[in-house]
DNA sequence: ACGGGGACTGTAAACGTTTACAGTCGTGAA
DNA sequence: TTCACGACTGTAAACGTTTACAGTCCCCGT
């Protein structure tokens, strides 16, 4: 059906080989040759099939990118960031997500398997074993915020510790001595990041260890709900709440003016991961953001990059820093505010 | 440096068109000669390479996606319910984005050229000719939510019309009749065909044409902003605002908020898209909703059709409907509201 | 006993490239 | 004049599958 290289040699008079060679710049065709090759080629819409180059090379000229899930902006981030880097490269991006249970993504893995020349690799539930026994040792891998001890995988990751480590610094400078955290979920890695980072910094602020004040969400919104309310129940009341994310933030939020509590005044609130409603409620969030497509940039950029100098590359495990967005929920003067920081697009259907 | 077909035969002592018979289910084979290479194939870890199945059978289980951008949630929510739909059929997902310029478009549909079954292109700045031009013949297509007339293509899109059109009949009937519209973006096609739905409601319930009041926007939050200024400054002034997306009306409503205009009291405000955020802001949003995942479902599956029965299909443009999302801006008695409607998950930066 | 047919398997030719290797031809140096 | 060499081009063998076609057995009906 389509035109293939062979006929573009019939008719350009030369052989294969030598519109392979036009076709990649080598430099080892004549001029007349050349031209010859480009004007048939273009008039019979030639295009070089990319299966069959494929086959000869043992490239596929794409990587893939592997998720848990599709719901919400932080994929999408991750996802723009990635497709970005991967475009200027003139790579493609392969993409497979809802991948939960370990049999999954070893499914997935298996798919990627041949299509691909590397993976980027974003799943909070797999073990290194899991990986090893499915990936060719060959195939380059970067993972993605992924709870894998050790220098065996390149790895990228979000500094939640830090993150978290700081904000509580934040309250605590501000004068703030009984301060609540409203956990992620249990076994999540992000979660226990953060939640190391608040306990390192109230116990390094000398504040006793049985002070901790630690409430369990499941980092949804009504789980923030549900936490004020413990929170509530406490004496002494705490007077900030660090919310282990955004989502249960705002839900705290809503329980704490359904409550008739003010925020910040009678207690502030915190959270993580500056998702663009923080913006939109009253009072503002005060929150850690974490560049999201950064990491998708990262994560490719890194990944090429094992891809081409297999020999030349060494692996890392980078982690990539947060930074305040200070706003009006801890209840901070003005002037120590962070500007309106408004994302790259709007979310509308409207695809303009 | 991958075990292929050929060892994989040699250890099992069959040639390797059994081999290939066993990885495809061929019923032509006999049981002992299956289990044998079988366990050979689990012993070396085998894995037919899809690049060599791709070349042999002109199929190469992918489709593309095709994205003019990636900001927001609406696009993460197509690739959502593409994949979903890909993986069921067990196709790959391909995705491409940002493609405005004509040019990139171009290169983008070159660089699809070969590696996928079929394509969902959803960009609005396109015709026919470029597609056509660009496009093998033979290559199935479907169009997301394009300005493209005709039924030379397969198309869905979102009925933006009938949206619009049933959201300014509901505030009519609510007593209305000086509604004003914030429109989208000029050429904008979802822009167009709302702004035609507002335009047939006012002019049907004998409103005179006259009495249109039409304020222009660009889909972004300011332009909603600003575009209140420019309606409060109107007299008569209108008792409503139909903004043309949310973001506009969330726009808007800061302005009202700002120039202490109630909302609904004084002025009924509503949205159209039902982006998440509308739930948050005070009062909540009452706005148009836009199944969008369902929209790459949908697209997926009409191109999965044209795929596989390529003989039998036959192309149609498909319109899908909204609904009406009654919150509390536009001033509806409690009962007549709608229930708290959730998307899927929480936009969270925790990968859990 | 023979022919026909079913059940299974092998042979080898695609599929569309790339690339090592082997020419061919002209040119400048010896 | 000859030779070596550079510049260009062609030949043909991969790359890893699928699949049409051609066997080879064996069994069964006649």
């Amino acid at each position: 059906m389509a035109v293939t290289m062979k006929e573009v040699a019939r008719r350009a008079r030369v052989s294969t080989a030598t519109v392979s060679r036009v076709f990649n710049d080598s430099n080892l065709v004549g001029e007349e040759t050349r031209e010859r090759v480009w004007t048939v080629a273009k008039e019979l819409r030639y295009v070089p099939n990319p299966v069959g180059r494929s086959l000869s090379t043992r490239r596929t000229d794409a990587i893939g990118l592997l998720l848990p899930d599709l719901y919400g902006e932080f994929f999408s981030e991750v996802i723009r960031g990635a497709d970005q880097t991967v475009q200027q490269h003139r790579y493609h991006l392969l993409i497979s997500s809802s991948h939960n249970e370990r049999s999954e993504i070893e499914a997935a893995l298996q798919m990627m398997h041949g299509r691909v020349d590397g993976l980027v690799i974003m799943t909070p539930h797999i073990d290194a074993q899991t990986l090893h026994a499915n990936l060719p040792k060959s195939l380059p891998v970067v993972l993605l915020n992924c709870p894998v001890a050790g220098n065996a995988f390149d790895s990228m990751s979000i500094d939640n510790y830090s993150g978290a480590y700081g904000m509580v610094r934040h309250l605590l400078a501000h004068g703030h001595r009984r301060i609540a955290i409203i956990k992620g979920i249990e076994r999540n890695y992000d979660a226990i990041e953060r939640l190391r980072g608040y306990r390192a910094a109230i116990t390094e602020a000398g504040i006793q260890a049985e002070d901790l004040i630690e409430v369990s969400g499941d980092f949804s919104e009504a789980s923030g709900y549900k936490a004020v309310e413990t929170i509530l129940g406490l004496s002494p009341r705490p007077s900030a709440i660090f919310a282990s994310n955004d989502s249960m933030a705002i839900g705290a939020l809503s329980a704490l003016k359904i409550a008739k509590v003010q925020v910040p005044g009678e207690i502030a609130l915190v959270g993580f991961d500056n998702i663009p409603v923080g913006n939109y409620v009253k009072p503002t969030l005060t929150t850690v953001n974490v560049d999201i497509s950064n990491l998708g940039v990262q994560a490719v950029t890194r990944l090429l990059h094992a891809v081409r100098e297999k020999n030349s590359h060494t692996k890392h495990q980078v982690i990539l820093p947060t930074t305040l967005i200070i706003r009006e929920s801890c209840g901070c003067p003005v002037e120590e505010r962070s500007q309106y920081s408004a994302k790259g697009g709007d979310a509308t259907a409207s695809n303009n």
